[in-house]
RNA sequence: GGGCGAAUGGCGGAACUGGUAGACGCGCACGACUCAAAAUCGUGUUUCGCAAGAAGUGAGAGUUCGAUUCUCUCUUCGCCCA
């Protein structure tokens, strides 16, 4: 028998897959679609194992719902706008463009090698102006329908490379490439108004049924709706200012008001401006980062201004008012009324500046002479010192009778807030689409016209200046608006932009008059199935869910709200990690053992290897397997098969060498047992043999409902046991005496449940059996899903003492006859009194004794 | 500190709606083939026990005839938010 060669079948399948146009979507009223999407990747360089396990899980899904009858939308793309373009092209001195066309080539041919099932006609890449000039109009809508706007704010501020840093390009307060201390400056930029739709955006994600709770709740917290009130202070002292309007989510705290404090950039800073000590205090705070994180931990440090504010619901006290590092100006006011006793920053704050700390809030089980001491108070309990307020449950009573009392008062009123700010699209970069805004020489804004769109990138581009490159380039800046010369927005749009739309350009790539075409999109949309890793929970899901808002935005024509009707995140696949004794990190490869317990290093077999625990894969822990080494040795089946075997697609998976050997032996023993199947069909006759042959047909229905529920169910570890279960049956019956017509008729459904998973090998089989290779779905015969004989298990109180064989649905009195003469079971009754008996048809029998 | 989730053999993991815990794979052991090894095939493999049997799903309680599954408390780990 000849071993099966990958090799030469999979690179067979792929080509005729690609002649054939196995996968071409083309929209069909007719019959129902399956938009089926994974993220697209980065055109790093090459493919990772995250990829493999991403898109063979799409995969699966794809060819199993195009089997069963729906018009299936399988796409692929490229993210190839970003950073990393323009980095390796300052480094090895080769253009963005042909660096991303490079890899993009080598991935594509890498995920090919994979047999996914995707229409590559339908390719499309975020970098090229095809695509970017869509994004571009987009934004000019969008200006217009007034969701777009440009302020000044603060950015993380890289003072050696003279550039804008990412929140996650801050590393321990210094920029992750030049180590120099970032500041905090403040920049035109321009928004997006996701905060317009913050109520929408949370209220939606109660309709998203089939999306993982623990997204929706990420996304609920990162929109952050929080209930609380505004008030306002009167303010008296040197300058003319009367009062401060704080937001607070604690008003029933007011009575422990100790000190109000405001943002530096607060309206009133305009007159602290000239001092010097304001301006030093000012260039302090922009050495802490912007994130919350780095506010929370940071110091917290103030300035004292004369002014003064009155508690409004106790007038004779007055507290200072001071400017403070920790308020920030798009949060409520930009000031709030320090409450040291309960809230911890104001309590760190207080101490510094040894402020009065007033307890108003007691636990149940504390009596009236609690007092905070260096913590602060933050739990549930019973207001206390507070006149009025007195005696009330926080935080069941206390928010919302404090509110109704500061309405009364006309002192301020019920609000709600939103953490969700305005998306911040402006990147001082090259590698980008670039924002189609105009200035003329007054610095007026003008949106670029329609018909002078695309903006395109300038071609030659000098990437070693410092800051923006686009800067620099003169020339390409000048454009005539209206007769008026102005020049362009040197910015990019940040790439989130990108990946917020490409699931509707996948609907109409082509499409040059729009980014989408209407039909297609109300035919395709939503994505059926959106498939990628839970790091994405936030940012690039909501982002995309705001842009569907913007784009039905008064738009009659289109009025889907949520892009993504299901959501599926996987886990990460995880290698243990090696390290040398000097604590150099070591890659699988250079690492050898001779036990399986103890490892050295290859080049110096005198070396230990410390074995570490699994971790994610990465670069920096040498600890990645590369999937087209892997595709190269045991061919694409066998890694499909192994990345999903082992661990729940959900879960994180552990890569493991022998795992991938199991999975690259069971291609081999399947071929194995294909052969002797093939020859089995040829010799069997049509005699019929009952017995063998209903076993086999048996088998092969239950297998089909296990599988139906195990890939609705994404339990694709569990369907890798099923097909184990599966040779297990095969190799035992192989020598029975079955009818032709049975063997056929089964192992053809067998062969086509197999297929999602390991195509290559499938095609290669229906091939030499002179199946026909274009097979639907195996549908179940329900009266084959009964059995005649049940086990039925016996319990003597609840514990298990045997097990017993009854026919189909026999009674209670049928099984306790069949129990008496069971003499193993029937010790335990003998002599004894049945209080009670627990009977589940087919299932169990549990006899309670009376002691 | 708050929220969410997880914990099952030597390992990865399975178990429908509360009804036979440990499917399947890895590893290991023994056996067959071989001069030998690899590969392959077969058998076994939760723990204790020769056996009969008993215990057993992170720990402890509870509900129930019956709990890996439901409730409470605790421990550890992971993720998110502060």
């Amino acid at each position: 028998m000849e071993r099966y060669n990958f090799k030469k079948t999979e690179k067979k399948w792929q080509d005729f897959w690609v002649k054939n146009k196995t996968f071409k979507s083309k929209m069909d009223p007719n019959q129902k679609k399956f938009y089926c999407l994974e993220m697209f990747p980065y055109p790093s360089g090459k493919i990772h194992m995250g990829h493999v396990r991403n898109y063979t899980i799409g995969d699966v899904l794809s060819r199993y719902k195009a089997m069963n009858g729906f018009n299936v939308l399988h796409p692929m793309g490229w993210d190839s706008f970003g950073m990393p373009a323009e980095n390796a092209a300052r480094e090895n001195d080769l253009h963005p463009k042909e660096w991303t066309e490079k890899n993009i080539s080598v991935m594509k041919t890498q995920l090919k090698s994979l047999g996914l099932s995707i229409d590559w006609d339908r390719e499309i890449s975020t970098c090229d102006e095809e695509y970017y000039k869509h994004q571009q109009l987009f934004f000019i809508e969008m200006y217009e329908k007034g969701l777009i706007y440009r302020k000044e704010n603060y950015v993380n501020w890289d003072p050696v490379d003279q550039t804008v840093l990412a929140n996650e390009q801050v590393i321990d307060g210094k920029g992750w490439r030049s180590g120099a201390i970032v500041e905090r400056k403040k920049l035109n930029q321009w928004f997006f108004n996701i905060s317009k739709f913050s109520e929408t955006l949370l209220e939606n994600l109660n309709d998203l049924d089939n999306w993982p709770k623990k997204v929706k709740i990420m996304q609920a917290n990162w929109i952050g709706k929080s209930f609380g009130c505004e008030i306002n202070f009167k303010i008296d002292g040197d300058f003319p200012v009367n009062k401060i309007k704080c937001f607070t989510t604690r008003p029933d705290t007011l009575f422990g008001f100790s000190f109000l404090a405001v943002s530096v950039d607060h309206p009133i800073s305009k007159f602290y401006e000239k001092d010097p000590n304001f301006k030093k205090f000012k260039l302090a705070c922009s050495k802490t980062g912007t994130t919350e994180e780095s506010i929370a931990q940071g110091e917290k440090i103030g300035f004292k201004t004369n002014l003064f504010a009155t508690n409004p619901l106790n007038e004779s006290e007055r507290v200072p008012v001071y400017f403070a590092n920790f308020v920030l100006m798009d949060y409520g006011f930009g000031a709030v009324f320090g409450c040291p006793g309960h809230d911890q920053r104001d309590m760190d704050f207080a101490i510094k500046y040894n402020l009065p700390i007033k307890t108003v809030v007691k636990p149940i089980e504390e009596n009236d002479n609690f007092k905070v001491k260096n913590e602060a108070y933050t739990g549930s309990g019973i207001i206390i010192n507070s006149k009025f307020l007195n005696g009330l449950k926080v935080p069941e009573e206390s928010i919302i009778e404090t509110i109704k009392v500061v309405e009364e008062k006309k002192i301020g009123k019920k609000t709600i807030n939103f953490r969700l700010k305005d998306w911040g699209v402006s990147r001082q970069r090259y590698w980008g689409c670039p924002i189609p805004m105009a200035y003329d020489k007054e610095g007026k804004v003008y949106p670029i016209p329609k018909e002078n769109l695309p903006i395109k990138l300038p071609e030659k581009i000098n990437l070693k200046a410092k800051g923006n490159p686009l800067d620099h380039e003169s020339e390409w800046r000048k454009i005539k608006i209206n007769g008026i010369d102005c020049l362009k927005e040197t910015d990019t749009l940040d790439t989130f932009v990108d990946s917020s739309w490409y699931f509707l350009r996948f609907c109409s790539p082509t499409d040059k008059k729009y980014g989408f075409d209407y039909d297609a999109v109300k035919y395709w949309m939503p994505v059926d199935q959106y498939i990628g890793g839970v790091e994405h929970a936030i940012l690039h899901l909501l982002y995309s869910r705001f842009f569907m808002q913007a784009i039905t935005y008064k738009n009659e024509n289109f009025s889907l709200k949520e892009p993504f009707e299901s959501l599926f995140t996987q886990g990460m696949v995880c290698h243990e990690t090696y390290k040398d004794n000097n604590n150099n990190w070591l890659s699988p490869d250079e690492i050898d053992t001779k036990d399986g317990k103890n490892y050295f290093v290859k080049s110096n077999p005198n070396k230990k290897v410390i074995v570490g625990p699994p971790e994610s894969m990465s670069k920096s822990k040498k600890n990645t397997i590369d999937p087209a080494k892997m595709i190269e040795n045991y061919g694409a089946d066998a890694v499909r098969l192994f990345i999903l075997s082992d661990s729940p697609p959900e879960k994180d998976v552990q890569w493991s060498e022998q795992g991938m050997l199991a999975s690259f032996k069971f291609i081999q023993k399947f071929w194995m047992i294909n052969s002797q199947i093939k020859e089995k069909i040829q010799n069997s006759t049509t005699d019929s043999n009952e017995e063998e042959d209903i076993k086999l047909a048996k088998f092969t229905n239950q297998l089909i409902d296990k599988m139906n529920n195990n890939l609705e169910k994404f339990n694709y570890n569990v369907i890798i046991a099923n097909m184990h279960e599966t040779y297990n049956f095969l190799i035992k019956i192989i020598d029975k005496k079955i009818n032709k017509k049975a063997l056929i008729e089964n192992y053809k459904k067998i062969l086509i449940i197999m297929s999602p998973i390991i195509p290559h090998i499938i095609n290669e089989c229906f091939e030499v059996n002179k199946f026909d290779i274009n097979q639907n779905w195996p549908s179940i015969d329900k009266s084959q899903l009964v059995e005649e004989i049940s086990n039925i298990v016996v319990q003597i109180g609840g514990k298990k003492k045997g097990v017993i064989k009854a026919k189909i649905d026999s009674d209670e009195k049928t099984i306790m006859e069949l129990i008496s003469k069971a003499d193993k079971i029937n010790k335990y009754l003998i002599n004894k009194d049945i209080n009670k008996i627990f009977f589940v048809k087919n299932r169990l029998i549990n006899i309670v004794l009376n002691d």
